[in-house]
RNA sequence: GGUGCCAUAGCUCAGUUGGUAGAGCAACGGACUGAAAAUCCGUGUGUCCCUGGUUCGAUUCCAGGUGGCACCA
């Protein structure tokens, strides 16, 4: 019996959570998360991790299983999960990878390429050197040390042009060379299963779900991680805005609308990523018959 | 009921000495392989309230209407 990862993803807000459950119990299966934020156990009513009652229904993967202060990224989320996966077909046929984080989907099912970590001290070199010389000084840097990624990258975004010069000083050679997009064969298929809804509807959605986030203690929770606020993993939605009102710079109300906003051009920002993915069947959330039967069929089609 | 002020983008408002208009915010589109809830790029989306009048031409001037606000009764 050929196995099938069925991926369930689709904006914040959206309503993978619950459905996810439900598709879950049908196959009498599990969940493997792929969220980039849920990840991180000091993390909890801000990343709406699924509720203890969702927990305890169905089991998760990948929730809640590391501190914010480790260095997490998309490769060692793409070696984690196929383990975790691995393991996982061995007692199921179906899966379910549930969850928004687009590179994280991408590193699960198409795979991304080896190259070594980030030193953290070499990042941030850069990135005072950014600060005190100014972004042309690292793409004169990066078009000696590595042209052929210079005529590419786009040259505004310091954040990739860092990337590349600290693989480039960590490893000697150029940093397109470890850029060979395997698309690496997974021994398994995969099915995806793309959320949305009217654009109106899923702001409605979000801003909702932010007050209720609030009602449920978000304050409290960005107060307690609130002196580790530069570690990446709190560059977050819900948090960072929250930190800037602790700080003075933005009112309570202020910073609640800027929850908002943010979270709602993190939804289009999720559309704009899957919508190119041709592999995605787009549905409503409420379709749940139809998500079954599609699913249904297409593992058919592939047995 | 009377008088005055206002009516322009989703919102708050500029503006056009008459030649069909632009800021902020919001919104929308896109890029993306070890920071990805990150980082970066791009885009005005408009019956200028309605109906007439004057004019070559009205969002702009005039009249009436409608709606809102303020004051007086």
């Amino acid at each position: 019996m050929p196995k099938t990862l069925v991926v369930l993803t689709g904006p914040t807000g959206i309503g993978k959570t619950s459905l996810s459950i439900e598709i879950a119990q049908h196959f009498k299966t599990e969940i493997v998360s792929s969220d980039s934020r849920q990840i991180f156990k000091e993390l909890s009513t801000g990343t709406a991790v699924p509720s203890k009652e969702e927990l305890e229904a169905i089991r998760h993967h990948l929730i809640q299983t590391h501190s914010i202060t480790e260095n997490y990224n998309a490769s060692r989320y793409e070696h984690e999960a196929l383990a975790v996966i691995e393991k996982l077909f061995q007692q199921h046929n179906v899966l379910l990878l549930v969850g928004g984080s687009m590179l994280y989907i991408d590193a699960v099912c198409k795979g991304i390429d080896i190259m070594p970590d980030a030193d953290p001290e070499i990042r941030n070199n850069l990135k005072k050197q950014l600060e005190t010389d100014g972004i042309e000084s690292l793409r004169l840097q990066l078009k000696q040390l590595d042209p052929t990624y210079y005529d590419k990258v786009d040259l505004k975004n310091p954040a990739r042009i860092i990337h590349a010069l600290e693989i480039c000083l960590m490893t000697g050679k150029p940093y397109s060379s470890f850029r060979t997009n395997p698309q690496k064969e997974r021994p398994f298929n995969i099915i995806k299963v793309g959320l949305n809804t009217d654009r109106e509807v899923l702001h409605q959605r979000i801003n909702r779900r932010v007050d209720e986030m609030l009602k449920q203690g978000l304050i409290e929770e960005a107060r307690r991680v609130y002196p580790q606020k530069h570690l990446n993993s709190l560059n977050t939605v819900g948090y960072r805005e929250l930190f800037d009102w602790f700080d003075g710079s933005v009112s309570k109300e202020e910073a609640i609308e800027l929850i908002k906003r943010n979270s709602r051009r993190y939804a289009r920002k999720q559309i704009t990523w899957f919508r190119r993915d041709e592999q995605m069947k787009w549905f409503e959330p409420n379709q749940k018959e139809e998500i079954l039967n599609y699913i249904t069929e297409q593992i058919k089609k592939n047995g």
